[in-house]
DNA sequence: CGACTCCGGTGTAACGATGCACCGACCATA
DNA sequence: TATGGTCGGTGCATCGTTACACCGGAGTCG
């Protein structure tokens, strides 16, 4: 089964191998037009599908990415595999599944297998904030995005960076809080140390400034970094309910919330139930991220969306696009817009 | 980079390629134990890796499976790509992950394009109630999993579903809300064309005539096969709540609504919450599978477990499994044992 | 007319790992 | 001393594709 071969076709068609392959790969002008059609529908008639395991070996590049993430368990990088893969399809290739689980001893490992498979396309999500360990490998000609980070100062020269601007989203969100009326404003977040809970911290800050309002509540948690099994989502919506539980116990407790993604949003919504008060009205929570859940929930949350398709689809080009003269000497930035929705969890305070 | 091969290492151990090759594949009885050290400590000191692509070529068998799901958007799928890729990992077998987007045409395709690609195992979860279209590739040697699937009798010999059991675990939830004190308890689902709803059904109804209790509403919907660009799970809540809706402002109102999973349970919970009653209080809700949501939602959902975990580990054995003399004549099917999760969406009905 | 240049191809040596078919040395047996 | 059997290896053809090197014929130019 499937065990034609290219030389089945060249044979077929009356050709050589050569010219079969040619035509395959686009090298198609040093043909007659004729025997380009004959090659074509040889092709076709026969089913024939090159074998990708001989195509590699002999070019040693395989029609396949990676994609390393957490957890694809995880809905946010679910989604990203998704459309990934959706993507990559357009193409002819495939993406390979990678779960970190959020190990930095992991995350590397896979990328160092990947590139020993001869793989020369990988998004990393990483969980790590420097990703020095992977220049050498870059300079050696693999191809590495990052997704859901944005570039910093230290970044290894050819990296491109995939991301949302962290920055503009909060102060769309902090623009509506405010605009609803809202002055008490809280950010809750576990361990500020990645680069995107800086980002968004910093626009939410800003927008508040913009608007006179003082320095606002801000509960940050440490955070265990244990990967327990489970998908660190349900630890992310812990740490919502606890951060919450504290600040609306508290002597000048918040009329808003902003949670810095949707899981914790959803555990800040959960505290305020569980105080006897309604999201949405007493509370307004706000997360980020906009994942199927936020949608789904009860309130429906009002979040900051990522165009996680075009995200995607723009990693994959940046793995693809034909190499190019030494790009800018800088590692490269792609920022995404973001967009506010708005839902049910955020009201008008009640005065 | 990485481009040690198996010649690098027969030199700098002093034998030959053969004696390299037969130790890396476990045929070590044939030298003195001093040269298979020699070796082995010569492959560490280089690092070196053997060449899948090369590997593949020589073998026709690569150390990857494929996953055909419907999308890892939707969280349940996500898990299983999760628990099946460690799986997989301690054998070091990759996964490749395609998203059939629920369309008969791409998921068959998909298929094609593995087997022809050399892949002999696939675990596939197919919306198709039938599998007859790949009982050639198994009777060509492929390995095919069927997941979330109980065995049908036309199924193709050699196929292995992997599947937990829908009516042992409909019944536990029907005998839940029998013994809590409902009476009246509806049935949500879309069009039952799925084995598995067909089963959740029979087992739901089994519960209750074994507590004589009479035939229960049920509410189907017919459900549009549109893969619109959403995971379609927004569909399947969006169903539950439009069911939902439509019970509950019926004459007789049952007490108890048992969806059949968590997503469709999700959009009754909307559903309830609209027509101004409290899920748990007022009428109780029940879904199955527990997602990830199903603890996060607010109320948290009542549900039935699915070991995911397990299932995907003897999803991934019975691909890795040595070949077996003729399996049964008969289809296998794996059957997972359920488990009850009770929270906070259901509770005896008022009075 | 001889020297060039295109055109439309073809021949073939790799790519790295595998595993069957060998092989020489040594020992036991008849 | 011939025969045969292990032991501990090695030699090499092979998997399907690619792309560099080459080639014969027709046309062009001076």
């Amino acid at each position: 089964m499937a065990g034609i071969t290219i030389l089945d076709v060249a044979r077929a068609a009356g050709v050589s191998t050569s010219t079969v392959s040619n035509l395959l790969n686009g090298r198609t002008g040093r043909m007659l037009p004729e025997t380009r059609e004959r090659v074509e529908s040889t092709i076709r008639e026969l089913g024939y599908r090159p074998n990708r395991a001989a195509r590699q070996l002999r070019t040693g590049k395989p029609q396949v990415i990676g994609l390393v993430v957490p957890s694809v368990g995880n809905p946010y990088w679910g989604a990203l595999a998704r459309y990934l893969e959706a993507a990559a399809l357009t193409e002819g290739y495939h993406v390979l599944l990678c779960n970190s689980e959020r190990d930095p001893a992991r995350e590397r490992q896979y990328v160092d297998e990947l590139v020993s498979d001869g793989i020369r396309g990988i998004v990393l999500c990483s969980s790590l904030p420097s990703l020095e360990h992977v220049s050498g490998l870059i300079d050696d000609g693999l191809r590495l995005v990052a997704f859901d980070r944005t570039a910093q100062v230290d970044d290894p020269v050819g990296l491109v960076n995939v991301s949302v601007d962290n920055t503009v989203g909060a102060e769309l969100m902090g623009e509506h809080l405010v605009s609803l009326g809202h002055r008490r404003i809280a950010f809750v977040s576990g361990a500020i140390r990645s680069v995107n809970r800086t980002e968004r911290f910093e626009g939410f800050l800003r927008a508040l400034e913009r608007a006179g309002i003082a320095r606002p509540d801000v509960v940050t948690w440490p955070g265990s970094s244990s990967a327990d099994g489970t998908f660190g989502d349900v630890e992310a919506a812990e740490l919502g309910r606890v951060a919450a539980t504290e600040l609306l116990s508290g002597p000048n407790p918040p009329s808003a919330i902003f949670a810095v993604n949707d899981m914790t949003a959803i555990g800040v919504c959960r505290a305020v139930r569980d105080a006897g008060m309604e999201v949405g009205r007493e509370v307004s929570v706000a997360g980020f991220d906009d994942i199927v859940l936020a949608e789904l929930y009860s309130p429906r949350l009002t979040t900051v969306r990522q165009p996680m398709k075009e995200m995607a689809a723009a990693a994959f080009r940046a793995l693809h696009a034909p190499e190019q003269a030494q790009p800018t000497a800088q590692a490269t930035s792609l920022l995404f817009r973001p967009e506010l929705v708005v839902r049910d969890s955020t009201a008008a305070p009640v005065s």
